[in-house]
DNA sequence: CTTAAAAATGAACAAACGTTCATTTAACAA
DNA sequence: TTGTTAAATGAACGTTTGTTCATTTTTAAG
């Protein structure tokens, strides 16, 4: 046998990341070998590098995709009507912990995993992936930020109070405390 | 060159164990190799299997004697003197937090080690190591009772309360809760 | 002093690993 | 309809894996 008909290349990827999401999940990244992800997606080994060319591009797409879809929800989240609606800095804290409690509670594989593998990523990737995150922070803080001015919000240090949600990140990876 | 002189056992032993901690909870269990075991310790690969029968043996002592010693110190901690005095639950509760962060803060690499890696244990080892853990848990348990009974704590539900430190495993292993 | 056990070596093994490739078939554009 | 690209196969490659073993040296016991 050779391409399978009806068959098309995108839902393939697709089939890829979230099997490849749940075992990475269960298991951890190391554990997981490109033969069980291809027998969980059902194609055989050598069909899976038509669509990543590395096993650490698959770790890779689901981290990044996971990050960006975050930041475009809350883009979404945050309409020029919302917006308008949250015109406070307390407002808008609200709304964004809401935003933020609901979406990670949707997706714990994925959280468990951008979490726990940044071990596995090579020195490039995860800069790639601690500037999306710094972007998703940078939310926050700017809130934080905003209700100092307002004099709604009073914090020691707004840098070590956006940490709080960093903190998970270390609880996870403790040696990042040394970096 | 074979063996080295002045060298016990038991002082090899201890190298692997703790040159392994240090290297698992830094890469993770599968990602560490006995070759890389080796040469931290500074042996031949061989020289690890006259002390452990495996790899997975490695991890398994690590965490069963980082939870006998946890058992082991609390029962130090809980001296007939030091019960004499915390005689009310909450003193004991009290007694047993201040325990039980202090001895955790102190180790955070074997903390980190026996909650993350309970998905690298073989199933009978598992098991193993979850009884242990039930035991820590029961002492928790006891005092919550003890309290209900005295009429100086009251729960809801004192086998919820006590997972409340149990939460800490499936933070780490969300696949738990399906088990 | 002799002998058995303990500790280490490092080459070797089979299995599993990530990845490549020649090949085959389906989809699609010209 | 023809030619090109996309998608899948599965055997194969070189490397790494966990582990074994014959051998050597040291320790310790009788």
């Amino acid at each position: 046998m050779a391409r399978p008909a009806g068959i098309k290349g995108k839902q393939t990827r697709q089939r890829i990341l979230s099997n490849s999401l749940k075992l990475f999940a269960r298991s951890g990244y190391a554990a997981v070998s490109m033969r069980e992800i291809a027998e969980a997606v059902g194609v055989g080994p050598g069909a899976l590098y038509n669509h990543f060319a590395t096993k650490q591009h698959i770790l890779m797409a689901i981290m990044e995709e996971h990050m960006r879809a975050l930041l475009a929800a809350y883009a979404e989240n945050t309409t020029p009507t919302n917006e308008a609606k949250n015109d406070t800095a307390t407002a808008k804290l609200e709304a964004f912990v809401r935003f933020h409690i609901s979406y990670h509670i949707a997706l714990p594989d994925a959280v468990f995993l951008s979490y726990m593998e940044l071990r596995a990523l090579e020195p490039e990737n995860f800069k790639i992936i601690e500037d999306l995150r710094r972007e998703y922070e940078a939310i926050l803080k700017q809130i934080l930020h905003l209700g100092v001015q307002q004099k709604q919000i009073r914090v020691e240090d707004i840098h070590v109070s956006a940490m709080v949600h960093r903190a998970n990140m270390y609880i996870f990876n403790p040696d990042l405390f040394l970096l």
